[in-house]
DNA sequence: TTTGGCACTCCGTCCGCGGGACTGCCAGCA
DNA sequence: TGCTGGCAGTCCCGCGGACGGAGTGCCAAA
């Protein structure tokens, strides 16, 4: 960081920074480069085109203007947006009604990954740009309960919830036939015996008790403990999910309208890994996090912009919730977004969890 | 259909047949028109251009050919592909390899979601074409089983097994509280008593026990009924379900590379209803399923084209499972390939059946 | 320090042209 | 009668040049 010249409010007259937070707001309005005349024209500085070129110039010393070619306007660099972010932006907050259909929509759903999805496309509805909901995996979390269900003759579906309201099924084969009733009673014991533990905690325990010589002779003990090791051995099921919504809303975009970046972009959002990537480290931080650009190696390779913030109770998060687009996107408004929107899912989860 | 002048296989000589045959597969390669000279330099045909030119022209006034201009060659009409699929088309059959990917690839998922999910990228992996999946309302079918979970602890989760295998479930908040014991005395009352019903029957049949004199007293018998009505009114989870697979494949088609008609295709996609509607009066027929451009409204707007076929057990499909593409596709490929695909599905949920 | 002026650069568009790839038609030939 | 070569005509496509527009940098004057 020190060796970086690191730029600080005092290092730009205030002229400068007027000139630039209006470059970037046109921009970011029109899409198109800015030139000193449009600037001029503006009516917001009593200066000359000239004037204003030399300001321009300026600014492009500092890395914060670019020019796509010679004899053309000027756009924001990465940089450029980064100091917006931080020292220029006037964020608009949302309007009543904005808000009252977050709340509306996040409170309808029950079930957690309804509540996730529906967040996410209200996102990309609201903001016209990609939403994505990342929620890490459920290994780490408390179980509050699970269930066994026959669903088969050798099927068992397997319910497990966590302490976060989060409800994970899977079906499991299973080489032992079990009746309903030595499900009923497996699914007590287990949740009354684990409650509280993670599953990896379940796993280990589990493993132990196979170990005790009771566990030798009490027949019903080995079948539940068999299905309970099956049931969290595979933990696929209770990995990180990516939701990713609207990635039909890129198509929009005039930055990504040429046939080939717009098949780029694409298959990038399909990419959940790298994504998956970012969100987690993000995780760690609290409040509204921007990425612009060159900032991270996703949004570097893809010219991606993502606006996200961590979701859940502050105790104990659960995931990230934001938005994916191009670099040039009004930061001003999805910032409120994604920030109300981040809070109204984490009330939504803390209810859930008061509830029980 | 008797209005419509009707084209029968002697309509049209063997030649001109040949000459069709041709030009649709060289246009199915390569998806350029085709003129007189090429075709008579692939070697197939002992005919000067001219005298393909006369037979084309033919074609082109029979309906199956088209130019997109004077002074292009020629592209077959859907008419022209309808008339190949139907009299010229050879099938190529799959390899053993082909066939060994599928079988094991549809084999392996366990829980029927998973399955048609799996088929379903898979179908578009192969295909290179978008995969759709059509699984239609569980409503229709008998279910099996019906199980309850308490969730939180004004929450709980129905999970429905039907006849086929299909698992369903829901989240339903209740206005009584219920004990895990309750639950499982309700799951076992319903399970019993209305296994081998549809919902809609179920339900019916529950608003009529409503109503008679022993629910009044009987409280127990009071929360069963409230549960159960509850978790089969609101039918939405077990409505139609539509996966659309490998969308991203459709960027590759030539005939979608501007970036307009990528949109418009794009969200074509999107919208289920209309493709709901086209798999569900396909459902009712039995063997292979081919539908070209104009032969539906759907595939007539966007110029795609519709292979598809039932799956489930003869007696009771289940659903739709099929691609789609450009006009412009290999049939030939593609007809074995959803059969086969389709058949294997059927095959794997016919066990689960068996099994219970 | 600001401004107007000027020369310069680069892009996008339009236009005209020629080549290429067809077709349809016609007349001649088996 | 059916096939073929030839010929005129049509249309697309790509290329190169010209031109106008937008914007810049620099310089000299206010």
């Amino acid at each position: 960081m020190a060796s970086r010249h690191e730029l600080h409010d005092h290092d730009i007259d205030p002229r400068a920074r007027e000139v630039l937070r209006e470059i970037i707001l046109q921009h970011i309005t029109n899409g198109e480069p800015i030139g000193s005349r449009t600037l001029a024209k503006c009516g917001k500085f009593q200066l000359s085109p000239a004037s204003l070129r030399n300001v321009m110039a300026d600014l492009e010393d500092l890395g914060f203007l670019q020019q796509p070619h010679t004899s053309a306007g000027r756009i924001p660099t990465d940089r450029g947006y980064r100091f917006f972010i931080n020292n220029l932006m006037k964020s608009h907050a949302l309007t009543q009604r904005e808000r009252e259909v977050i709340d509306e929509e996040v409170g309808n759903a029950s079930e957690i990954e309804d509540v996730l999805h529906l967040s996410g496309s209200l996102l990309s509805k609201m903001s016209d740009q990609v939403g994505v909901i990342f929620m890490p995996t459920l290994l780490q979390f408390v179980i509050r309960s699970m269930d066994f269900i026959l669903v088969a003759e050798n099927k068992i579906m397997c319910v497990a919830v966590g302490a976060n309201g989060v409800v994970v099924n899977k079906v499991i084969e299973t080489r032992y036939v079990f009746s309903r009733d030595e499900l009923e009673k497996i699914s007590r014991f287990i949740t009354t015996e684990y409650t509280g533990c993670t599953l990896d905690v379940i796993r280990r325990r589990l493993i132990r008790l196979t170990e005790q010589e009771r566990a030798q002779h009490d027949q019903m003990l080995q079948k539940t403990i068999s299905l309970g090791i099956e049931a969290v051995n595979d933990v696929a099921p209770f990995e990180h999910e990516l939701y990713v919504e609207g990635a039909a809303s890129i198509l929009n975009k005039p930055e990504f309208s040429d046939a080939v970046s717009l098949r780029k972009t694409f298959l990038a959002l399909q990419e959940k890994e790298k994504l998956i990537d970012i969100l987690e480290t993000c995780l760690s931080e609290e409040g509204l996090q921007i990425l612009v650009g060159s900032e991270s190696d996703f949004t570097q390779t893809h010219n991606f912009s993502i606006v996200a913030r961590r979701y859940g109770s502050t105790s104990a998060p659960l995931g990230m919730v934001g938005i994916i687009g191009p670099m040039r996107m009004e930061y001003a408004r999805m910032a409120p977004l994604v920030d109300y929107l981040s809070r109204a899912l984490s009330r939504k989860i803390e209810e859930e969890q008061v509830e029980q």
